[in-house]
Formats: structure tokens, C-alpha cells, sequence
DNA sequence: GACCAATTAGACTGGAACGTCTAGTCTTGC
DNA sequence: GCAAGACTAGACGTTCCAGTCTAATTGGTC
């Protein structure tokens, strides 16, 4: 009894999770390429999904953005823990992954349609800011902060120095591909870049 | 007779291009507060001007919101001429500048409007990249160019160089705007901020 | 005064899109 | 087999807005 009714409990909201899952990865699709824009009609057709179903799950247009964005929100926080490595291969490590999650194709989206948005949704602006860019940075600050107690790193704020890197490694780039004026650079040319940086800000920084 | 069709030309001409900068302005002031959702009606009536007006002038929503953007396009290009300084001071010049038109309320205004709706106006968005991102780059770049021939700094990438300042000066302060997170940096602050920025720069790059 | 071009207020059309409603269908447990 | 709840298809009401049209008004010219 108990048994059967747990099964059907979970296969029922099992089946409900996918089928809220896959609407949800397809609003978060549309809603990534096309912006707040995008009609509820197409993610639900999009979704192959009745408009009502739609509904029926979030409500209306603003939960099902609200609903996306937190998801984006989670993934971003959930994928931040690092290793303790040697400090510059640290930096680097940091400098791919930011720069992967930054500058593809999801974060360019993100960032485009959560700034078009943000007057419209100031508590969404500021979680994402706070789950994205501001734990990215916090993360790399405390490291810093660590080196340069350790005296391996000039002591200098170590927020500041998190930003200033955090700057050269995706603000000039992130502009480019926000007003559509180049592609992201590819693999070699990439790491190269990630190098770069890595050591023009060790330059700086080494006492 | 000439001299008088000659006057009235001008006179014409002038209270035209007055009514036109009027609106131009009002829908300046209209699309970078809104964006481009902005109502023509709205417009209009903020211009205190029939909508017909409007339309007579710039055909369509698109055509005024080019005219709008070209406009900022040449302002940028404009405003961004400096004099022979000594390096430090070049750039400090250069910071202070750059970070005001940036993160003032209008470049925000701008970016946010433009990054928005960059798919829609691929062509404009370009434009204003290459006006803005772009010519203050290589400006800088030139700038820096040169002290690297002069042996002053470190022969690398001038470009670069270049980008990774610019990334430095306004990169994560732009993002923290733009999604709502913080005020802008106040007179002192911001200054030593800028300073900051130029020590760091220079400690990198110095040979 | 007569004329012309630009402007105005406001009604109107057409279309897009949010959100609701209804009537019918499918699934699933009992 | 059947009752309940979820899903579907699509029509529908409503709002908003781009863009057009009309009739009246203004301001400047001859």
C-alpha cells in the first residue's frame, strides 16, 4: 500500500519535475536568445505544451522568468568550488572556467536579457549579480587575501584586486560579443589570452 | 530678394532643425530611460508634439531610434581629442574621462538599451561599438604604442595593453550599474580609484 | 485677404501578445 | 469500467501600441 502509493507518488512528480524541467530548459532557451520579448505562445509551442500547461505551472510570464533566472542563478553558484592549487595555476584555472561561463553563448544571453530587464526586475538583478559576479569575486578575493597574508602578493585590497582582474579577463571581450562585433576567441588562442592576463596581473601584484 | 528667401531659408530651416533636436532629444532622454519599449505615444507627448510630428520627421520607431543612436555615435566621436600629456598623467587623464562617460547615467542608459536590443539592430550596435569601445581602444592603444617604441613601457601588444586597462577601469564597476547593484563612485572615491587603476597598469607594464 | 505648408488632436485600424475559458481527451489508480 | 486530475486545442476578451487618416488650426508668404 504504502509502497505502491510512494512509487506512484514519486513517478507522478517525477514525471511532473520533467515536464516542468523541460519547460522550464526551453523557456530558458527562448528566453536566452530572444529576451523577456519572446511570447508565451512560442515557449509553449517551443515546448510542444499547451499554453494553459504553461500557465497551470508558473502562473504567468513573470514567474516563469523569475522561475528561469533563479535556476540560472543555482547552476552558477553550485559550479564555484576550486581545488588548492599553486597560486598561478589557481589564477588560471579561475581565469578558463570564469571566462567559459562569462563569455558563452548562455552567459552573453543571460547577461543581454537580464540588463534589458533589470529596471523590471530589481530583486532578480541583484540575486543574479550577487550568485554570479559578485560570489565569483569574493571567491577569488579570499584566495588573494591568503597570498598576500602569506606575503606571496603585494598587500593591497584584495576585493579591488579580484575586481581589476576580474575587469581584464571579460570586460572588454564581454562588450565585444554583447554589441555582436566579433566572435569568441577559440581554444589556443584563448588560453593564450587567459596567460596573458594571468601574468601581466602577477606582475603587478608580486611584491 | 535673394538676401530675403536666403533669410527666411535659414529661418525656416533653423526653427525646423530646432523642432527636430527638440524631439531628438526628448526621445534620447525617452529610449535610454525605457529602453526601446518606449511608446511613440509617450514620446509625443513628452515632446509636446503630435504624434503625426513624429512620424513626419523620422518615417518609423526604427528610424528615430537610429537617429537617436547615430547621434550618440557622434557625440562619442567627437568628445575624444587630448592633448600631449606625461604618461601618468595621459592616463589618469584618460581614466577619469573614460569612467565618467561610461558609468555616467547616460552611458549606462545606452549600453543597456543597445546591448538589448543589439539582435534587432545589429548594424547600429556596430556602429556604436566601433564610435565607442572601439576608437577610445585604439586611441589608447596608439598612445601606448608609442611609449612602448619610446622604451618607456614593455613592448608587448599595444591593443591589448589597451583593453586589459580599459577592462580594469570600468569592467566589474559597469556590471554592478547595470544590474542595479551599487551607486556610482563619488568624487573621491572615484579618483582614487582611478589612480589605482594607473598604478596597478604601470607596475605591469613598466620594463 | 488668400494661399500653402507644417502642425495638431484625436479617432481609427491592425496586429501582437497576455491571460482566461471551455470542451474535450488522456492517464492512472482503484 | 470509472472517477479524478492533468493536459490539449483553440477560441476569446482585453490591453497595448505602431502607424494611418481626417478635419481643423496655425504661421508665414505673396
Amino acid at each position: 500500500m504504502m509502497q505502491t502509493a510512494a512509487v506512484v507518488q514519486t513517478a507522478l512528480s517525477e514525471s511532473c519535475r520533467d515536464r516542468r524541467a523541460h519547460m522550464l530548459a526551453v523557456a530558458e532557451e527562448v528566453f536566452l536568445s530572444e529576451g523577456y520579448h519572446a511570447s508565451m505562445d512560442l515557449i509553449a509551442a517551443r515546448a510542444k505544451v499547451a499554453k494553459q500547461t504553461v500557465y497551470n505551472h508558473f502562473g504567468n510570464k513573470e514567474g516563469l522568468f523569475s522561475e528561469v533566472l533563479r535556476r540560472i542563478a543555482d547552476a552558477i553558484t553550485e559550479s564555484l568550488s576550486e581545488p588548492g592549487l599553486e597560486l598561478r595555476a589557481a589564477l588560471l584555472n579561475f581565469a578558463v572556467s570564469l571566462r567559459t561561463r562569462a563569455l558563452g553563448s548562455t552567459g552573453i544571453g543571460t547577461y543581454r536579457a537580464l540588463v534589458a530587464e533589470a529596471p523590471r526586475f530589481p530583486e532578480l538583478a541583484l540575486l543574479i549579480h550577487a550568485k554570479g559576479p559578485r560570489t565569483g569575486r569574493d571567491a577569488l578575493a579570499m584566495r588573494l587575501g591568503q597570498k598576500m597574508s602569506e606575503g606571496r602578493l603585494r598587500q593591497e585590497d584584495p576585493e579591488l584586486a579580484a575586481e581589476l582582474f576580474i575587469g581584464m579577463l571579460v570586460g572588454f571581450d564581454r562588450s565585444r560579443l554583447l554589441f555582436g562585433a566579433g566572435r569568441p576567441k577559440t581554444g589556443a588562442a584563448e588560453m593564450a589570452h587567459c596567460k596573458t592576463v594571468v601574468d601581466i596581473f602577477l606582475r603587478a601584484y608580486t611584491p
